[in-house]
RNA sequence: GGAGUGGGUUGGGCGGUCGCUGGCUGAUGGGCAGGUUUCGGACACCGUAAUCCGAGAUUCGCCGGCAGCGAGAGGAAAGUCCGAACACCACAGGGCGGCGGACUGGCUAACGGCCAGACGGGGCGACCCGAUGACAAGUGCAACAGAGAAUAGACCAGCCGAUGGCGCUCGAAUGCUGGCCGCGGUAACGCAGUCUCGUGUUCCGGCGCACAGGUGAUGGGUGAAACGGUGGGGCCCGCUAGGGCUUAAUGUAAGAGCCCACCAGCACGGGUGGCGACAUUCCGUGGCUAGGCAAACUCUCCGUGGUGCAAGACCAAAUAGGGAGGCGUCAAGGGUUGCCCGCCCGAUGCUUCACCGCUGGAAAGACAGGUUGCCGGUUUUCGUUGAAUCGGUGGCCGCUCCCGGUGGUGACUGCGCCUCCGGGUAGGUCGCUCGAGCGUGAGGAGCAAUCCUCCGCCUAGAUGAAUGACCGCCACCGGCUCUUUAAGAUCUUGCGCGGCUCGCCGCGCUGGGUUUUGCCGAGUGGUACAGAAUUCGGCUUAUCGACCCACUCCAGAA
RNA sequence: GCCCGCGUAGCUUAAUUGGAAGAGCACAUCCGCGGUGAGGAUGUUAUGCGCGAGUUCGAUUCUCGCCGCGGGCU
């Protein structure tokens, strides 16, 4: 695993993201489920040279604002570690209730921990 | 200083790093089914305005990536409770129905909103609250309590004693019995008279009882609610009935809204004030009637078509299906479909559920059950067996529909491939943000809401949905911990003074402990409610706090 | 974006022209038994009808505003 370089590519533009419903349900339906600690990620190959990420929050973790809130969080998780992501493969995040009241390192590490066993 | 009332403003700030969305500008030439333009071609030939096909150029667009510039959530963006704009659909006109609104005047594009007022209620007050038309059109409702609850009502106590009843009694009439006596008759008996006699009936009068009855402006008590209060009712003539006088004076057994006057309240009419709701310490008339509830039905007046930007407009893939043309292929069958439903198969359906097994399939259509074994209950019997019946559970038989396979029969029709056309789905573009816009700018009208004129400003447009993440400094708040210092309260060691009931009390100084308040510094924690989704005007609800203005009550000082 | 429905005892649910709430299960106590289950009897368990206002003499019911839950359309 190499080191964070400075200089990594950082950006989050449209074609790094699942926007399709079909996408969606593609990923749901012959993805690869794995529990994290404190989210729940699908994960399916495509045939794309990049990696692309699509992240729910249901009514039931809180109002929008909260939604929003870990919506954003976990963008920037996947924005700062792309490094980590192998290219060609489709993710969908489902965050679970104690994203809110968690450090971003603690997240952090559980990301990793999560594509390390998805290989 | 304390307690409150009403209104307004604000919704953490600065900096750094990495990002997101859309806009503008520039450069790049990566992509393009677009546009423009050049050349060539089309139908037998020529020409070409148009059309189609192919090749190239341009950088006019679009897409992708790059750089720079400036922008990017709210007071409620929320709830979706009202009102509109806008869009589509429907629609001759009128009525009924349904739904909604309901004091007055104003504001507004409109409103169930706002402002000013009226009336009612609450608060000592500043102020607050009110769906606030009509129970004098009809229908309906009022538990429990209470005598009585909506054309009211006699339970208890009080009062009355007309009328009926009961008791006593004066008198009269009369029946019977008895006494006395007369006449007729031998007698039985008949007829008649009389009575301080007894007894009964009827009538008249008197007294009493209060059983029925009367009395509600006699009191009690019940309830949310029980129909107002005070005073007066005379004089004269007449036996009575009645008549006369005074503004009016009646009547009864007792009484009574039976009559009159006044007070209060109500209603109506007029005057006055107000645009009006309404007010009125003004005047007149009526004379106790007309209790409450319409967020009960209802009536009156007014308003009202439906759906919502996921509205709607445009472009438009793949697949299936529709239409047109061309080519190929067949004259025997094929395709679609109806009927018989014949045969195969056959249920988990007919008959509660689940599981297993078996079985061509499935559980939408359709249909009907029968028989038998076992278990339990009931009836019959004194009891058992038996019988009948009901329920549960299993077996066997039977029945039914659809799909499928196969057979018969009828009707209609060609089939396969290619090209094009139209509708239309996914998807995309528009609608989409300059508008009933904003301004703690100025002036004017108005008590105000608001309006007018001028000046200035441009302020999110996302769509699996942007406006963020992390770090540093500061600000504010609350609690805790440590620390510097000051003041107060309290406990206590020691010393001094004073008192005296002689071992306690009071005062002062000094030291220590506890605690409260303020201040300096540090650490730690917190900074609400909440995220645009077509756009506005309102309402309602959520919200850690901070600041400002006006006013009220209480206490104190001058 | 829009539109419906429902909140009653610990649980599942009734009741209404407006007059103060029943039932089943559960729970507790008792009877019975050597013990358990089944059965029988008693008790609503301090409930006030999701919350707050209003109308009314009186509201679970009528009206308004909130809160929560469930469902539907495109």
């Amino acid at each position: 695993m190499t080191a964070p370089d400075e200089a990594t590519d950082q950006r989050f533009p449209k074609s790094d993201r699942i926007l399709k419903r079909e996408l969606f349900r593609r990923v749901y339906d012959t993805g690869k489920k794995i529990q994290a600690r404190f989210f729940t990620a699908f994960i399916l190959p495509n045939s794309q040279q990049q990696s692309r990420i699509g992240i729910t929050a249901t009514r039931k973790t809180g109002n929008s604002v909260e939604r929003n809130r870990l919506r954003r969080r976990v963008r920037e998780l996947y924005r700062r570690n792309k490094w980590r992501v192998p290219p060609g493969i489709d993710i969908v995040i489902n965050v679970k209730d104690g994203l809110a009241r968690a450090g971003y390192d603690e997240i952090e590490k559980d990301f990793a921990k999560m594509l390390e066993r998805s290989r």
